[in-house]
RNA sequence: GGGCGGAUAGCUCAGCUGGGAGAGCACAGCCCUUACAAGGCUGGGGUCACAGGUUCGAUCCCUGUUCCGCCUACCA
């Protein structure tokens, strides 16, 4: 056995192991195993990615339950990739290349791919690292990417087949324009924001000079694209005034008024300038007229304003143009007043640029028909959403879904399989068409544009499994097991992945979808480079090892609600590894001339071990409950328990005198501690990969030994043979389920903690030291519990440092005692020369004050009528028990303290 | 505007279907006891946001209020 260092160093320890994981290929999938599937696709992390929070939380939570199923005897396959993150892609190699002094258009749209494909191969994928870092167990042999061969052939095939059903389709319509990225955009890739802006008010005269007209607008540049001014119908300061004309300022064009019931008469004054060609509303306002009002575009794709602004405008950025129109209006004294004024601005989500509407041909998915199959699904239990609370954000959103404009004017990404002849038709096709179906002619000009990134992300559960080939992986690991993901891709990407999973696969893509919190800094902000406080996971994995760090992930991921990381809590977690760390010390230096037992006789056990090993299967039982539930902060409480509280304050301290001793049950008491050490930490390993194996690695096990060539053959545990296989490593290990628990081990062991804990209490409270070995009287309340604590004097004495002096029924109080009551027990402590009898006089006081109070509430409760005769009967009798024990032990602390007086009184 | 969630110890949070509230950290006291001072033992600390209601009984269920967060939306 090489010898462990006195603390934990995660240095080295975590590249040799994941290493050899890779080497051994635990992580890789069975297609052929007889073992039952388990499987999920990991959320694709952007190329141009980097290890944050989200992903860290992500990828903790879903490599904690692929290496539980793993070690629960699934066949696991974990399906990693990469996204190619259209947008975001194509911004960095922009900004890359005009370094160079370049810009994309002057390279060309080939070679500009090129260079993408090329940054790729250098940059991309640097997330991957970070990923394996992690400790994720994903299947490597199977990485995808969304622009591999395989999946584009899937996105031509979806494209293609939804066009032939009429489910894709081409619109000019005004569309969410980024001036900045050059494209137009989905409605949820635009974010609102609100600001403070101004309300101006403008005068728009009429053309038979007899007034004005007020309007009042945000976007003062916008009044050059008016074609009209609309009022509500039944707003009576203007039904006069419905049908005349206005001359619009600065354009001199004539626009009518009109009316239109979305008018809002109560807002600024009931009169809209009417902008269809940038504004959503007005184009809705615009179209509802008859005939339909005209739309002027005034600003163009780059933010500028184009021609029909007017000469002066023309070529204007869209805010120095709203200056000077400002100021144009302003020397006409046509602005009545400005006002502050509070509202949503909308903006680019890659980019935050201010969004343009502006009116554009564009490819657009009906997804009407897809939704409904989708909400069908999740509403009749096909699909769990865990937390269930975020199902009423999903049907909210999907019950109310516009359809999904897919294109892009970027050129990362798939293309669409579109071909326009000169002739007007339009050819949309899996292969590169020779020839116009209609005229003939062979000059066809594929679509310059790309799909939406998220359109591939769509069919990634099965596109990633050899869809549309009909590949043996696709029926046995589709539909996936769960999905885990954070609540900000529910529309961009969970809806969508289900709804194209019903349309092509006919079924649901996954069973559970778990949606996880937010990280969030401590004092609850979102994390951003702009706020600077963003904490790099890999700054935590260096400082205080993988294993911590994602153990207080886990520890903090409760459901429902965001995780405020501190850095202080890692820090603790690496104080729980450490203290696993020497446990697992200890026992192994204690017990290394034995074998891990396969089985472990409990007959013959010493009281410690049979309630440790009931613990143990409890802890199993719980974990094992938690998981399956997505329970993890549970989980990984329940562990932590077990392993501080129970093994090392109890279990361990308890074995010290055997250990230390030539005793017959010394061989099993080691045995003891390594099953315990081993099914420990496989138990814990979905959480620390890292430093379980380490310490794993170093158990004692028989058939492992062997293979290596050790001597272990002379060992005495040698009769105790495991299969080899899962000896190998944990990564593979069988995990615990728990076996029965031994309950009467469990009561016994609660007498014995019960009279320790009332020695020590008294020596706290006393400020007793340590160092000191008391002598203690017990006064056990009954024959069994004496007999117990006869048994195990040992361990009294041990972890009480006592001598006991007396025990059972008719153990008698020493004069001038501190005394510690309890529900099986009294135990005495004598202080002559110890220490002043003031003290424990005091301290007994309050504790039978506060019984006092406990007593009059049980009371009053047992003497209301109502209480007693509709309260539930195992309710009352459970009352009822509690107040006569409270009156029993009221009386004891009474007693103690009148002869403690006494006594005091004597000396 | 609509919707969702939160308010529990100094801090961060648990608390499953109602039966006088728990943990971790922090704090205080005593200890270098041969796995671990990144440790051990002991202890103090809470009007469960506020006001009503249902109930024998409410941190928990219902209504309203206040304060936070988030999602969503076409008030120009």
């Amino acid at each position: 056995m090489t010898e462990l260092n006195k603390s934990y160093n995660p240095k080295g320890v975590e590249e040799k192991w994941y290493d050899r994981w890779m080497t051994d290929r635990y992580f890789e999938a069975d297609p052929s195993s007889s073992k039952k599937p388990f499987s999920i696709v990991i959320p694709p992390p952007n190329v141009t990615g980097s290890l944050h929070m989200g992903h860290a939380l992500n990828t903790t939570i879903q490599d904690i339950l692929a290496r539980w199923k793993r070690m629960s005897g699934y066949d696991v396959l974990w399906v990693p990739g990469m996204d190619h993150a259209g947008i975001a892609t194509q911004n960095v190699v922009e900004r890359q290349i005009a370094n160079e002094g370049l810009d994309r258009h002057w390279l060309g749209r080939d070679a500009f791919i090129e260079r993408v494909w090329k940054w790729k191969e250098e940059y991309g994928g640097k997330i991957i690292h970070q990923l394996k870092r992690l400790g994720a167990s994903c299947d490597w042999s199977r990485e995808r990417f969304t622009l591999d061969e395989g999946l584009s052939r899937a996105v031509v095939e979806v494209f293609v087949s939804l066009y032939e059903q009429g489910l894709i389709y081409r619109d000019k319509r005004l569309i969410n324009w980024c001036p900045r990225c050059h494209t137009a955009l989905s409605d949820i890739e635009v974010e609102h924001e609100e600001f403070e802006g101004k309300l101006t008010y403008i005068k728009y005269p009429l053309i038979d000079g007899s007034g004005h007209i007020i309007v009042a607008t945000t976007r003062p540049e916008t009044m050059l694209g008016d074609t009209a001014v609309a009022v509500n119908p039944e707003d009576a300061r203007y039904s006069d005034l419905i049908g005349k004309v206005l001359l619009l300022p600065l354009a001199g064009r004539k626009i009518p008024v009109v009316s239109d019931n979305a008018v809002d008469p109560a807002f600024g004054t009931g009169a809209v300038k009417v902008t269809p060609a940038h504004d959503f509303n007005d184009e809705a306002i615009a179209k509802r007229q008859d005939p339909p009002l005209p739309a002027v575009s005034v600003i163009g794709p780059d933010g500028r304003m184009t021609g029909e602004a007017g000469a002066k405008y023309e070529g204007m950025d869209r805010y120095e143009c709203r200056k000077a129109v400002l100021q144009d209006l302003r020397e006409a004294g046509l602005i009545s007043k400005q006002e502050k004024h509070v509202h949503a601005i909308s903006q680019c989500y890659r980019c935050k640029t201010v969004i343009e509407p502006i009116s554009a041909l564009q490819w657009y998915v009906k997804v009407k028909p897809l939704a409904e199959k989708a909400i069908d699904v999740v509403r009749n239990g096909e699909i769990d959403i865990v937390p269930k609370t975020w199902e009423n954000t999903y049907f909210a959103w999907m019950e109310n879904i516009n359809d999904w404009c897919i294109s892009r004017q970027i050129w990362w990404g798939h293309r669409i399989p579109a071909w326009y002849c000169d002739c007007g038709e339009v050819i949309v096709s899996r292969k590169v068409p020779a020839k116009c179906e209609k005229c003939g002619g062979s000059a066809l000009r594929q679509d310059e544009d790309v799909l939406d990134t998220w359109f591939s992300s769509a069919l990634w559960p099965f596109s990633t499994l050899g869809w549309p080939e009909d590949t043996r992986e696709l029926s046995r690991y589709y539909p996936t097991s769960v999905l885990v993901t954070g609540f900000d891709i529910i529309f961009f990407w969970v809806a969508r992945m289900i709804m194209m999973g019903m349309k092509f696969r006919e079924g649901v893509p996954f069973r559970d979808v778990y949606i996880h919190a937010l990280v969030r800094d401590s004092s609850g902000q979102k994390m951003s480079k702009s706020k600077g406080n963003v904490i790099d996971p890999l700054v935590m994995m260096d400082k205080y090892g993988t294993d911590a760090f994602r153990f207080t992930l886990a520890a903090f991921a409760a459901q429902g609600r965001d995780v405020k990381f501190a850095e202080e809590r890692v820090e603790g977690y690496r104080h729980f590894v450490n203290k696993l760390w020497n446990a697992s010390r200890f026992i192994l230096l204690n017990a290394a001339d034995v074998s891990v037992p396969e089985k472990i006789e409990t007959r013959k056990l010493d009281i410690g071990s049979k309630w440790i090993l009931s613990r143990l299967s409890a802890t199993a039982q719980e974990i094992n409950g938690s998981l399956g539930d997505y329970r993890f902060n549970d989980a990984a409480g329940s562990i932590y328990q077990f392993i501080w509280h129970e093994l090392c304050d109890w279990y361990i301290e308890m074995v010290k005198p055997v250990l230390y001793a030539e005793t017959d049950e010394k061989k099993q008491v080691k045995e003891c501690l390594l099953y315990v050490l081993d099914h420990t930490l496989k138990l814990l390993h979905p959480f620390m990969p890292y430093v379980t194996e380490e310490i794993w690695q170093n158990i004692p096990i028989r058939s492992r030994k062997s293979e290596e060539g050790n001597q272990i053959s002379e060992h005495a545990g040698a009769r105790y043979l495991r299969p080899s296989s899962e000896d190998k490593s944990i990564v593979i290990a069988r995990y615990p389920e728990g076996q029965l628990r031994d309950e009467k081990a469990e009561e016994e062991m609660a007498v014995i903690m019960e009279a320790v804990t009332g020695v020590r209490t008294i020596r706290g409270e006393l400020n007793l030291s340590p160092s000191i070995e008391l002598k203690v009287s017990v006064k056990t309340l009954n024959e069994k519990t004496k007999k117990i604590l006869k048994k195990n004097l040992v361990y009294l004495k041990k972890l009480a440092k006592a001598d006991i002096i007396a025990i059972g029924g008719d153990a008698g109080k020493p004069k001038g005692s501190a005394a510690a009551v309890r529900k099986h027990v009294e135990v005495y402590v004598p202080l002559e020369g110890l220490l002043n009898i003031d003290l424990e006089v005091d301290r007994l006081s309050k504790e039978g004050a506060k019984l006092e109070q406990t007593i009059l509430f049980l009371n009053k409760k047992l003497l209301n009528e109502d209480f007693l005769s509709r309260a539930p009967k195992d309710v009352v009798d459970k009352e009822k028990e509690k107040y006569e024990e409270c009156l029993r032990k009221k009386e004891r602390v009474q007693e103690n303290i009148r002869k403690l007086c006494e006594a005091g009184g004597k000396a």
